[in-house]
DNA sequence: ATTATCTATAGATCTATAGATAATGC
DNA sequence: ATTATCTATAGATCTATAGATAATGC
């Protein structure tokens, strides 16, 4: 016998990478085991089921991120957007996990649904200290889904990309890339060289 | 027996709502069958198997939207949007098993990828007839994933809104705000009224 | 005569538990 | 003495097939 100190952690870790990459039915507990180094039964000792590490997976590990407070300009909500990319790169096997198993359990659903919209009062803060008129709250709700999946599906994509060989596309400063867009929108370039 | 005709159709339709709504895995032939009013077994007469099942369900059902050609305007993007916004609700069990399954089922990530780059290239030669420098091929690859992801997010939270009872967000004109989010970004509304 | 369906079931797989064994901490 | 692990396995479930039966089309 082992007695490995950290065998929770360790099935966590190896449980939320292979979660991510197949899916919750997918994976077996054979599997979480096998990749620890003990047998299934072993897990049993640390958590009462194939849910439980399963949430064990999610529960802690997605953060809301925080701003510089004080004044707020369009040059802080860039750095938001930088942030939560950041984030969400820096946690692609959660937000994976999220995106694609919370329609199947209601636990998950709330808690990233919470998540979304605790953010999304955030950034309504923020844009209402140096936005005309008020932004509504349908807005908010649609910014801030559209955001987090927009940036979650494109860095899903640029790790897919040599997968398929149909035209690889340079995806260089692709942070400032989806900075652009979320800021400026379709016609932002166009918009914005036509105000100066 | 029966000997229904169409029943190739009704297992295509059953098997469809409930890849949606459960997933590939949690999904069994014995409940596709008891929708469609037959035993398992029987569904072996139509197809091979279950995985052929499942393609079956999403293989011809995505089109690609197609706008009015001739001259390009702003306007013209709006229609691509409004356009994309109603092929994504009328088709969203297609689009949930696309985003969802994509990862898992190497024929189905083809096919998904194949439409995505199909409609960027329309998008992009749109874009350039009327933009002042030419949009790079990173930018339309995030114009084009961010949308769509974006889209289908947000339908998805539509769908999901009596669920949870945190706090109803009216949704009325959801594909006009979703239109103005993507044309003109988070920034749009301030620099549309400074540009006036 | 042919084709669709049903009944019955084999074979595979997966979660979780019971009981035995080995390592650790007091 | 307690706790972590292993061995073995029960029980559940699911896909797919073989063979029997019933309905349809020529």
């Amino acid at each position: 016998m082992q007695h490995q100190v950290g065998t929770k952690e360790k099935i966590i870790r190896e449980a939320r990478a292979l979660f991510a990459e197949r899916g919750y039915n997918a994976t077996t507990t054979a599997e979480i085991a096998r990749r620890v180094g003990v047998t299934d039964a072993a897990l049993y000792k640390h958590f009462t089921g194939k849910k439980e590490i399963f949430l064990a997976c999610v529960t802690p590990s997605t953060h809301v991120e925080v701003e510089m407070a004080g004044q707020s300009s369009p040059e802080l909500l860039r750095d938001l957007i930088r942030a939560r990319v950041d984030l969400i790169r820096s946690n692609l096997d959660n937000f994976n996990i999220l995106f694609r198993e919370s329609p199947y359990h209601p636990e998950l659903a709330r808690m990233f649904w919470e998540q979304l919209y605790t953010q999304g009062k955030y950034m309504e803060n923020l844009l209402n200290k140096f936005s005309n008129e008020d932004v509504s709250p349908m807005q908010i709700i649609i910014y801030e889904l559209g955001i987090t999946s927009a940036i979650w599906f494109i860095l899903n994509f640029e790790k897919l990309q040599d997968e398929f060989t149909l035209e690889k596309v340079p995806l260089e400063n692709i942070e400032e890339g989806i900075a652009d867009f979320v800021l400026h929108g379709l016609l932002g370039a166009k918009q914005r060289s036509e105000c100066k």
